[in-house]
DNA sequence: CTAATTCCTATTAAATCACTCGGCTTTCAA
DNA sequence: TTGAAAGCCGAGTGATTTAATAGGAATTAG
């Protein structure tokens, strides 16, 4: 019941490439050195945060990668399922009525277990936009001002 | 981001053992087969839920499993932690204030969405009794009436 | 005693994770 | 026009975890 690397990483590259909007476009290997993340992995992440329109490539020399929608308009949901897949805590549980793999689904008592853990981590995650996350991190650096760079654990 | 079959057999055990509680001593042979599970398998998901106090092994012939307390003081949480370790999505989000790993926990600001994560699973988890479920599945096993076996699926 | 049962430890095949590596394509800048 | 900077793509790999299986010791009712 662990979120892999991919959603941590993956997260904080955006929240990273989130802080550096109005820079124009960012290179994979600005972020990686920033966050202490392999380059090679960081740009396995990245094809499911395109995927779903999330990041933008700009190819080419100076080149680099940009939001392709504003940061008020991207969850942590968004983000959290492009690169972990679905959230919920099994598989039967899907999308609301649409029960592919669980049979006797009508007398299954802890299939209502499983749906009320896999909504109450959708709602919470959604309910936290990626604009939110930028203003935090610009407000705790401000506080701590030791360094520009946005060097986030976790 | 999925609980593993730790957590998913665990729980069907345990509400098998729960509505069957008045029977006494339960053989492990006959949850098993019930659910459908491997019984040399749910031999090892046992220790963990006897270590928490949840169910009582007796040993011997006519031995078996039975609940350590009365199920309305057992909750889903209780049973899923037991299995599965802390729900927590991350490592670094621990029991409140101690945090082990985080170094840089001030400046953090993905911390705050695990944690936000965390506290909603926990809640959810927390707010389910066995006893709940003990009720459930006796309803729709009596609605359906087709065979008095509880097999469980998910 | 003996059969049933819990209890404990070891082994294992398969999958997943967290990377690394090499090569290709696109595009800008000099 | 060419070269370097970047994105893009797929294959490979060691370590860890998962989901079992297997065997045997301890315990107890009948």
């Amino acid at each position: 019941m662990k979120l892999s690397t991919r959603g941590r990483y993956g997260l904080r590259a955006v929240i990273d490439l989130a802080v550096h909007d109005n820079d124009g476009a960012i290179a994979l290997s600005q972020i990686a050195e920033r966050q202490g993340i392999s380059m090679n992995y960081l740009e396995q992440l990245i094809p499911k945060l395109r995927k779903v329109g999330i990041v933008k490539g700009i190819r080419g020399a100076q080149g680099g990668y940009v939001l392709s929608k504003p940061a008020h308009e991207i969850s942590v949901g968004d983000i959290l399922r492009a690169l972990e897949g679905d959230l919920n805590p099994v598989e039967c549980v899907e999308v609301m009525g649409t029960d592919t793999t669980c049979t006797n689904s009508d007398t299954c008592v802890t299939k209502n277990v499983w749906k009320r853990i896999s909504d109450s981590i959708n709602d919470a995650v959604d309910g936290i936009m990626l604009s939110e996350l930028v203003e935090e991190s610009k407000r705790v650096n401000n506080e701590a001002s030791t360094d520009t760079s946005q060097k986030l654990n976790c």
